[in-house]
DNA sequence: TCTAGTTTGTTTGATAGCGAACAGACACCG
DNA sequence: CGGTGTCTGTTCGCTATCAAACAAACTAGA
C-alpha cells in the first residue's frame, strides 16, 4: 500500500465527460448528470437497476446487508469510479449491494447499453474502465487476505491509513478525514464488531496515533505506520 | 448460486484462439500455447511476470502465502479465465498471487502490450474478458461476505456446492469433483483450519450429504443444499 | 515387503472476538 | 432549556475457531 497510491488516477479520462458532455447526451440519449444529497441511494440492493453509474465527486459507500441483519460495507468510492448494472447476461439482475451517497455526491448515469456503446467507441475510456474494474478487484482480494489472518488492530490500523490516503486532507498533525464515520461505520469496514472497535480506537489515542472527536478523525500517519507496518 | 450458472460461458470465444490461431502469431508474435503438467506453476507471488495468460483447459488455483506462512485459495479458475499482469500501471510490479495447475492445463500466454493491442482489435473480446474480470470480482465479493457472516460449516456447504456446480462430473449420488483436492486444500478454500473442516466433513458423510476416499469427494447436491440454503 | 511420507480423524486447551447490555456524552430541535 | 435520539466507552460471559499434537490409515517407492 505505497502512498504512490492516491492523487488522480483517473488524468484526462473525468474530463471527457466535462467537456464533450453535450456530444455525448446526443450520442447516448439516456446519460444524465445527476446530484445527489447525503445519505441518498444510488441505489439499492435488491433493486431492478439497469443503470451504470460514473461519479463524478463525493464519496459512494457500496455495503451489503445480510439475512441475519449485519452490515457490511464492501468499498468506500470516489471520483472515477463506476458502479451499477455492468454485466450484460440475464443472470444476477438484482443488485447484490446498495449504493449510498456519503456527503454530497454528483455522479453520470446512463442506461447499460448507452454505456456499451460508450465504451465499444472510445478504446481508451474502455481500457480505463477495464483497469479500475479490475484494480477494485484486487483490492477485494486484498481485504480477503487481511480479515483471514490479521487480528482486529492490525486490519484496523491498515483501514486508517489507507482511508487517510484515500480521502485525508492535511492537517495539524496528520490528515484529517474528510468524512464522517462513525465507529459502527469503521467497523462495518473491516468487518468487526463495534465493541472491539471502540476499545482499539481508544487505545491508539491513547498511544498518540491518531485523535477523533464524534464527528472528525484524525490520524497521525507517521505513528501509526511506524508501529503497524502491513509489509 | 442458482445452477444456470455453470456450462460454457466463453460461447464462440474459445474458439477465436483456436480457429484463427496462425493468424493471431503473425499479429501478436509473442502469444504461445503452453502445456503445463501437474502442479506446475504459470506464476509464483512475488514474480515479475508481464505475461497475460488465458486459460485452455484445466483447473488453475490461485492462491497466496502471507507472510505469517498461511496459504490462502483465492479462487479456482478453468477455461476462459484470464489471469496474469492485466495492469499497465508501474505500481504493483510483483505478481500478488501464485498461479498453479491443479492436473494438466494448457493456456495461451502472450506478452501485456499484445494483449492490449489484442483487445483493442476486438472489441468483442474485450467486452468479454471485461465481463469475466467484474464477474469475478463479484464472486470474491460475496467470498468475504460469506466468510464474515456464516460460520464453517455453512462456509464449506455453499463451497462444497459450488465446487460441484463447477467441477462436478454426474455420477451415481451426484457429482464427483475432477479435482483431487487435500482436506487442507479446501480448508484454505474456505479460509478455514484443516481439522474442523474434517470433522465437519465426516458429519456431512454420516449425514449422507456426501461421500468422499482420499482422493474423491463426491456431493449429494440435492441433500446438501436441502440442508443448507445459503439463499 | 519394509519404510518413509502423506493424508485423515480426533482430542485438547487457549483465545480472539462477538453480542448484549448499560451509562455517560453529546447534539439537535422544538 | 428540557427531551429524545444518536454515538461512545467499557464490561462480561460465551463460543466458534485455532494451533498443536498424535495415532491410525493409507500410498508409493525401493
Amino acid at each position: 500500500m505505497s502512498s504512490s497510491e492516491h492523487s488522480d488516477k483517473s488524468g484526462s479520462i473525468d474530463t471527457f465527460f466535462e467537456h464533450g458532455f453535450e456530444q455525448l447526451k446526443q450520442d447516448y440519449p439516456s446519460i444524465q448528470e445527476i446530484h445527489a444529497a447525503s445519505k441518498d441511494f444510488l441505489y439499492r440492493q435488491g433493486d431492478h437497476c439497469t443503470y451504470v453509474f460514473w461519479i463524478k465527486s463525493g464519496i459512494v459507500k457500496l455495503s451489503h446487508l445480510t439475512a441475519q441483519g449485519t452490515e457490511i460495507t464492501i468499498v468506500l468510492l470516489r471520483k472515477g469510479d463506476v458502479i451499477g448494472h455492468l454485466q450484460g447476461d440475464s443472470v444476477h439482475q438484482e443488485m447484490e449491494e446498495t449504493a449510498q451517497a456519503l456527503g454530497e455526491v454528483s455522479y453520470y448515469r446512463l442506461a447499460y447499453v448507452d454505456f456499451k456503446a460508450l465504451l465499444s467507441h472510445h478504446a481508451e475510456l474502455a481500457w480505463h474502465v477495464f483497469e479500475e474494474t479490475y484494480a477494485r478487484k484486487q483490492k477485494i482480494e486484498r481485504k480477503l487476505r487481511t480479515i483471514l489472518t490479521q487480528p482486529v488492530e492490525m486490519r484496523l490500523a491498515a483501514t486508517l491509513l489507507e482511508l487517510a490516503d484515500m480521502f485525508g486532507i492535511q492537517c495539524t498533525h496528520g490528515y484529517a478525514l474528510e468524512i464522517h464515520l462513525t465507529q459502527q461505520d469503521v467497523a462495518d469496514l473491516i468487518g468487526a464488531s463495534r465493541s472491539v472497535v471502540s476499545t482499539i480506537l481508544n487505545d491508539f489515542r491513547n498511544r498518540g496515533m491518531l485523535d477523533y472527536t464524534r464527528d472528525q478523525i484524525c490520524i497521525n500517519d507517521a505513528a501509526l505506520s511506524d508501529s503497524y507496518q502491513t509489509k
